[in-house]
DNA sequence: ATTTTCATTGAATCTATATTCAATATAATG
DNA sequence: CATTATATTGAATATAGATTCAATGAAAAT
């Protein structure tokens, strides 16, 4: 294994140790050394990987970013379909790949007030919010989702998911919901 | 008016002022010398009414925790009125009175890792999940709720009240969403 | 085999902020 | 008024934890 290979494995062991760190103890409280200690690898070599503590967060964040991308040009699925799909998808993956699941919820800390400007202002940036609020427009039009503020309706959706998700995390071997339970919120 | 009376005015003033910036901004990006200066008085009296910044969240949970306790003995009132009537009053408080709203707030983020650990168990003592489950159960009981996990279903549901009052939070404004659509969550 | 480059360490800095403190002003008390 | 208690300030201190650095080892290149 080439140089090259051997320092993009150790960034991704470093990146995977912090996502964990951060999702279980949050940002503030997880210290670079902690992060070095479950690497393991020294304190000061996480410098030579990571510019800084901020950084780390911010390649993370950058990733999830990227992995989040909400499908603009999604073939003509029928919204409350694409819905409950991505929910069951969703809470499987929370089952068996704990970094789809960490990154879900390092996106959802990401955005909140008191986090790095930087990472927070990338986390924001992925709108889904507003893209789902399209596909929602397309359900109320279809007479399957409920009227109203279709953006409003949508940022309903997400804190639900976004607050599940979160339980989930803090409470871990916790039952997913009934999948239903959370389209009730779209549905008529 | 007494001494007494004076510091307690000046106390609440601090109290106010914090939890108005640990919600806006967080509480580890908001420092002592913040919540001083808007309230405002030097760095060093705020140690003259609180102890430490800690105590000082503390104090802020505390009264949160005070504040949120659910009432056990409900009179006979049906679940469903119950929870609706909850969340018009919490909506209609959260446009007119800040205080009830930044406290839901705060006690949320309290509930959370990264929080000082004392702060962190008297928030999540309140144990409204719980609390609300009987209820869900009552209103199940009377076929109005849908079947399933009442617990499950009362972390559902919080979930996305919580994950609501923190939109409105961010983007101030807002309109306040359709209290039914968060009551389908429950409802049959 | 020698040199150069990179990985690694642990200890030494540096910095931001919470916290303390000595000094002073202001108010209550007798 | 004199004395005592409390409020207030701003500057000094303490400390945790991020970041830097000089030294060392190990691998690649020549």
């Amino acid at each position: 294994m080439t140089r090259k290979e051997q320092k993009e494995e150790r960034r991704k062991a470093i990146l995977m140790t912090a996502l964990q760190l951060f999702v279980n103890r949050g940002y503030y409280d997880t210290k670079i050394a902690d992060i070095a200690a479950a690497v393991p690898m020294s304190t000061g070599l996480m410098f030579h990987y990571f510019e800084s503590k901020e950084e780390l967060l911010l390649a993370l964040v950058k990733m999830g970013a990227a992995a989040t991308k909400f499908d603009d040009k999604m073939p003509d699925i029928p919204p409350e379909v694409y819905f409950t799909e991505f929910l069951k998808r969703l809470f499987a993956f929370s089952k068996n790949e704990p970094w789809v699941f960490h990154m879900f919820i390092l996106m959802g800390q990401a955005r909140r007030v008191g986090m790095p400007e930087e990472a927070r202002k990338i986390a924001l940036s992925v709108n889904t919010i507003e893209e789902s609020a399209k596909m929602i427009q397309k359900g109320q039009e279809n007479g399957v989702f409920r009227p109203g503020d279709s953006k409003l309706l949508s940022m309903c959706f997400w804190a639900t998911v976004q607050g599940i998700m979160e339980e989930m995390a803090m409470h871990e071997g916790m039952d997913t919901p009934d999948v239903e339970w959370i389209m009730a919120i779209l549905k008529k």
